[in-house]
DNA sequence: CACCACAGTATCTTTAAGGATACTATACCA
DNA sequence: TGGTATAGTATCCTTAAAGATACTGTGGTG
């Protein structure tokens, strides 16, 4: 963290990425407060494991605030913080950006996931 | 395209995701086209092969243009294409807020690399 | 009574990402 | 004659991230 070389955007780099932060974050933004499960139905694929992890990890950058409601079953509902909200215009020109790449990638045959 | 589910922003993450893509786009568009070592020199703790395996990711994506020029000893330019410098607003948001991020978790004595 | 939903833990295993090191060719420089 | 700079490859090895699976307690429903 002392030397200039290290640019916010690795900071930024550092607190969004994953293969889901981004993913958790822009349904967040959408749908605004959502519940544990709500939460993992909307993103296929997830484990529960992933999305507790990944949420912890937001929760302690103080971009994501999770509620919790003592009662049985248990509801707890996450939702973006204020401090939270102002990573919505990285999110929103990604999303504009990525859509525009899966298009422009299809247009010229490139393979959007390679290997 | 109305594929609801696959989000432009997880498209975004696969083309930009990685320790090191993010500061070498940052770095071509501060600075323009450069060379493979003017790179490496401008990235702190980067090993070539890191260097090289992403800077031919983003060239195989259109992002980044590869520009050689057939002498000995070698140089090599990279530059943003027309098409890379679109995601300039992305990085520019990701600068914007990470060095914010940045500030935000000093003050609140939350570490920023975690573990 | 058995089972479901909820919001998780706890382990273990797999896979991908990243890093260290050594090596290449060739021209120029002292 | 040896050393430097260039832009890489080729291997091998170490982590970190991700994934699979099983398990928890409890109250309400059929």
């Amino acid at each position: 963290m002392e030397d200039k070389t290290c640019h916010g955007v690795e900071t930024a780099v550092h607190a969004l990425v994953g293969k889901w932060k981004p993913i958790i974050l822009y349904q967040l933004m959408e749908t605004g407060t959502m519940r544990f499960n709500e939460l993992k139905r909307s993103i296929p694929n997830i484990t529960q494991k992933m999305l507790t992890t990944q949420l912890r990890e937001l929760e302690y950058h103080k971009i994501v605030h999770r509620e919790v409601y003592p009662q049985v079953p248990p509801k707890v509902e996450y939702s973006l913080t204020e401090y939270g909200k102002k990573i919505i215009p990285i999110l929103q020109s990604m999303q504009e950006w990525g859509t525009a790449h899966q298009q422009y990638m299809r247009e010229n045959d490139i393979q959007t996931i390679e290997k």
